[in-house]
DNA sequence: CATGACCGTGATACTAATACCGGTATAAGA
DNA sequence: TCTTATACCGGTATTAGTATCACGGTCATG
């Protein structure tokens, strides 16, 4: 094995990360938010979805600058996540 | 083309995020911070070398958790690098 | 000199991110 | 009804990240 496959919980982790975009969204269309942060639209939707569960440093750097979100507090909410993912969808 | 590759822009930037996370690293071992920051020690190389120019948001994040970063810095100066790569050189 | 720790490079393997396409569904408006 | 806009979904294509292995270099220590 030389490239680990993404864990469940690495998967429900970027759900997690695309339930906070999406909500940081609000009422803005999908095109609009990755026109300002440079992606596509089809990219942004996987990363909502939850389908590209771990994207690149600067693709979610770029949809927070974006967003108006702090990077440090998506990951801070991410991370917890990993530790109490039950809290985490109670909280969602 | 489906995807696109990555600019000299973008490895350039990428460049100079492993720059940083090298210099927040200072004395201490790359296997010391791989392991706090549960990536392999090939993987951190890889990224401070700028040959994996953009690396997973999830693993810059765990790094910046083991080196003491705030990620919004780390963002916000290495966007400076696609505005002004010559002054961030200069800086560097 | 030998040994070990650390860093660097290259090759290799495999998975995942990104982008584009076509199709579908739904809601709003002419 | 027809059109338009938006979003979801499946498939496909291509590049890139991540991990492991192997080898070489450097430096400190025995």
């Amino acid at each position: 094995m030389v490239r680990t496959p993404l864990t469940p919980l690495e998967r429900e982790r970027g759900r997690h990360l695309g339930l906070l975009l999406r909500q940081a969204r609000g009422e803005r269309s999908m095109a609009e938010i990755a026109a300002a942060a440079g992606i596509s639209a089809e990219t942004l939707r996987k990363i909502e979805t939850g389908r590209a569960p771990t994207p690149a440093f600067f693709t979610v750097a770029a949809l927070a600058g974006a967003l108006g979100l702090p990077l440090d507090e998506v990951a801070r909410r991410c991370a917890a996540v990993a530790v109490v993912p039950e809290e985490s969808e109670a909280a969602a």
